[in-house]
DNA sequence: GCCTGGCACTCACTGCATCCGAGTGCCAGC
DNA sequence: GCTGGCACTCGGATGCAGTGAGTGCCAGGC
């Protein structure tokens, strides 16, 4: 077990890490904190930490950072959760108010968080999966040419064509349009396969076909909007640290770009509280030296998507963690307001 | 006036230096082109295209580079656009076929145009001033409350919450909807305002106030969305020339952001034929030295939106010119099928 | 008059030797 | 168990000479 002075001498060293960019070394951190020891005896804790794979040397001759590992005992035992300032709540309020709709919402959450925590930030979609049917619409464009449209809780609106076997009446149209509503309206998006299973027995033979047709199609855009989309922003942020590592930064906009790999992180966060995943914790090649800190979001007591930043692994953990957990709280409540 | 050989100097000064990257000299010049004449005489004619402008020297002792206003020569007068291999078209068409909506279509188009330019892609949604209506739908939500859902026949879907000053019955719903749809199907947004002007002078008094609210409702989604939306990626690119200018990554990418700048470059581009702007040619600080290469795209003759790429000034003319319109011109086909 | 070979010059880049200093590990003493 | 002292390491900066690709200019030839 480690001392509670070696903790702090990690923690300071974490702190002075994040602020300065460079290695810090023993005598840098008595004089920057008041740990009440000599620099020898830090460099001796020093070398227990090393030893215990919390921190690292780039080079015999400099200072330590620290590793994933000591990131994360950071995260877990050393840092809290730093809550914005109110001028900080202010501005999130302001900017997020006034939105049109889910698009603008996404497009404002993502801009501001990326301002806020000065990182690459991500946003997640509200998932259909998790959100319930506001209505379903159907539209006849050509006599055997249907359009139907999916309107979730969260907005959002889902369209598809649909040929039909057989042309469709407008009396029949009709007929399926109303039953469709009474039986899915304000149902989980998973609970309707199971409630319009029988829907296409109660109609007239003729129409069975196209009914089935139709239900078909409904379910298969429940199921293909599942893959979930993502909005970016922050991207010109990567390059505060190119003096860095230059060569960091395109496997992690490969990353970005490939959508799957974030959401299957974002799947991974819990639903509730932040959840930070650093370094090589994140199973892709090239996030191996960010960190990416999520949490989710919706418009109830339940998450219906996740929202997050991505950044290196040497950064401000308190306050993105509060930063990302503010705005989570402000896109719920717009959420669950329009 | 610069004579005939003067013209191929620069053609293979551009040429060689798109492929190298790196400041090409007389003798490398007259080794790898079949100039027929000694590098001193090379030497004279690059000291007379300095002096026109059209070549710059980086260092005294150093080969020559063309400059912004050498490339617009070359890809004014020197180059053509170059089509495509046919193995690349089955490319283009396989991987644009079988989209299902809309964001699928973009989405497809922006990955395929970054894969096969190398460079960073932007793809512009179809814009509504140009589209016609292809169906309004009302939804009555709550007594007081509706959903405007807007149907283009880009396949696009818009929808507003519509708060109403009095209670709207279900058969003034039913009317609202067949006369509002009469009128505007098939005619373009921007001939909407002038359709629906006195339509309610046609309803009972009591129904006014709702259907007029209804109206404005549409004829801000109109306006509103004329704010165009953009798809981009393909930004890992840029990192292929970070060992040339890390420097100019980050205001692109910045710029890259800041959609409005992009939207005014694209807007600003020809609706046919291919516009090309080089380096200082755009009015953006953080694009001076990339070149946007545009081209309008549209599912009839008309161009509906434009697409194109963002790269280094030193980039491939030719190829990307080609790539540009032979995707614009298949992305117009996928859209007229849907 | 235009092209060419020759020549002196420039200057970025490389490799090498040197110096400097922040930081370390270890040890004897308090 | 903490501290001051000390020798040691090694990356980074600085200075310098050598190299070579490239240039401009000039006199001579087709």
């Amino acid at each position: 077990m480690l001392s509670e002075r070696r903790l702090e001498v990690l923690r300071a060293i974490v702190q002075d890490y994040v602020g300065t960019e460079e290695p810090v070394g023993s005598k840098a951190l008595t004089e920057r904190h008041r740990l009440g020891v000599s620099p020898a005896t830090v460099r001796n804790d020093m070398a227990v930490l090393e030893e215990e794979g919390f921190i690292a040397q780039p080079h015999t001759s400099a200072g330590r950072i620290p590793t994933d590992k000591g990131y994360r005992l950071f995260v877990d035992r050393l840092a809290g959760v730093k809550p914005l300032s109110s001028p900080e709540r202010r501005a999130i309020q302001n900017f997020l108010d006034g939105a049109v709709d889910l698009d603008d919402i996404v497009g404002r959450t993502v801009r501001l968080l990326a301002q806020l925590t000065r990182q690459v930030a991500v946003v997640q979609y509200p998932s259909l999966t998790r959100s319930t049917v506001r209505h379903v619409e159907l539209l006849s464009l050509a006599p055997a040419r249907l359009m139907l449209v999916l309107i979730t809780d969260t907005g959002r609106v889902e369209q598809r064509m649909v040929d039909c076997p057989a042309p469709f009446g407008e009396t029949s149209l009709a007929d399926l349009r109303a039953r469709l509503n009474a039986r899915v309206v304000g149902r989980r998006f998973t609970d309707v396969p199971q409630l319009v299973q029988d829907l296409p027995d109660s109609f007239e033979t003729e129409d069975r076909a196209t009914v089935s047709t139709v239900l078909a199609t409904l379910l298969e855009t429940l199921v293909e909007e599942t893959e979930e989309r993502l909005m970016i922003g922050g991207t010109a942020n990567l390059t505060r640290f190119v003096h860095d590592f230059p060569l960091t930064i395109r496997p992690v906009l490969e990353a970005l770009e490939e959508q799957v790999v974030l959401l299957k992180l974002f799947g991974e966060a819990k639903d509730s509280g932040v959840t930070v995943r650093i370094g090589h914790e994140n199973e892709h090649e090239g996030l191996s030296s960010t960190s990416v800190v999520a949490v989710g979001y919706g418009s109830g007591d339940e998450a219906v998507a996740k929202l997050g930043v991505v950044g290196p692994t040497r950064m401000d953990y308190p306050g993105t963690m509060g930063a990302v957990r503010a705005v989570a709280r402000y896109v719920g409540q717009i959420l669950a307001e329009s």
